[in-house]
DNA sequence: GAGAAAATGTTAGCGACTAACATTTTTGGG
DNA sequence: CCCAAAAATGTTAGTCGCTAACATTTTCTC
């Protein structure tokens, strides 16, 4: 018998179904009440794990990783070049299966405002992250705070690119994207 | 006689008093039908002014001047510091009556999650003119896409810095803020 | 297997927003 | 000044995201 409890099977089957709606009909399109019909479900679970409709698409893993990763950076490169180079280290330690579950959101992400409206929301959050550790290493808080949400955005717009193009790499996308912030390092 | 249309004198009202009741009581505590009430006026009539409750705080009279001022950069310089540089220039030159008008409208927004988010929502429109702008002048688009929205990242964030602390002017904490970005040119 | 706890369902309702259609108000030309 | 066209506003009704309160069922644990 599968040890995952109940939560995480609905969870599961939740997210499967309105990644595929989302997928098919656009997320505007899919309203919450039939991603809930689609999985068997009330409308009122469907809220219950997921808070809001974006919330099924967006997931972030990241957010600790990169923050530990910048923490691991020298500490006398410039605020915005340990982010930098913190994310970057970060990134290349996905695995293939984590990779394509992230394409497939990004690309939902990217082709939807309000979901990258909402991903900013998300952005900020980690924002947050990014700036408290710079600050515990001795950066400037406001220009930790700057730093962060430059990194972040130059970051989304690395993944958009990637997303949005057949032909591009993820790593690819986001060196392009992050070399931009290094200008005169 | 007022030269002024009706339509603009209802927006001005309309403005004016969601304002003055975002300030009062919060903007997630302000319903737009209570708006539309404390100007005498239907809860229609706000929607056709406005498109969206965020709109009545979210004005923008900058995109245009900033994209235009960064077009006067020199060609040479990279992507980032060009955006950077264009943004300066065009900041300076705001007079004390919009000045005031910008911060009252800052600080409702820097108070406001779901208007932060909104404003990240614009913000990708500004970052398409200014992408636009840098691409023009020859700049790979994206290498552009990753400037336009780091620079407006850090650029909101030392506007929120600015409204947060009575200690900052607008012109210092913008400084702040885009000097990160300027890292070792 | 019984009881506690977790998961889910139902109903009712709020607030943002839109569509369709009726009504009033402005405004420009005769 | 007047009157018709156009612009502005109102009304009604409905959708959708989301929440609260309370009832019911299912799952886990002992």
């Amino acid at each position: 018998m599968a040890t995952v409890s109940k939560r995480e099977r609905t969870l599961a089957l939740l997210t499967e179904r309105a990644l595929a709606l989302f997928e098919e009909q656009g997320f505007d399109q899919t309203s919450v009440s039939q991603i809930a019909a689609s999985a068997g479900v009330s409308e009122m679970t469907f809220f219950r794990h997921f808070g809001s409709k974006e919330q099924a698409v967006l997931v972030d893993p990241f957010d600790p990783v990169i923050a530990r990763a910048i923490g691991q950076r020298p500490l006398n490169e410039a605020p915005l070049l340990r982010a930098v180079r913190g994310v970057r280290a970060a990134l290349t330690g996905l695995d293939d299966a984590e990779l394509s579950m992230v394409r497939r959101r990004v690309r939902i992400i990217a082709s939807t405002l309000s979901l990258r409206v909402a991903l900013a929301k998300q952005n900020e959050e980690t924002a947050a992250a990014i700036q408290q550790q710079l600050i515990t290493d001795g950066t400037d808080p406001r220009a930790a705070r700057a730093a962060a949400a430059a990194l972040l955005a130059a970051l989304s717009a690395g993944l958009f690119e990637w997303a949005e193009n057949e032909d591009t790499t993820l790593v690819g996308a986001i060196e392009t994207a992050l070399s931009v912030l290094e200008v005169g390092a």
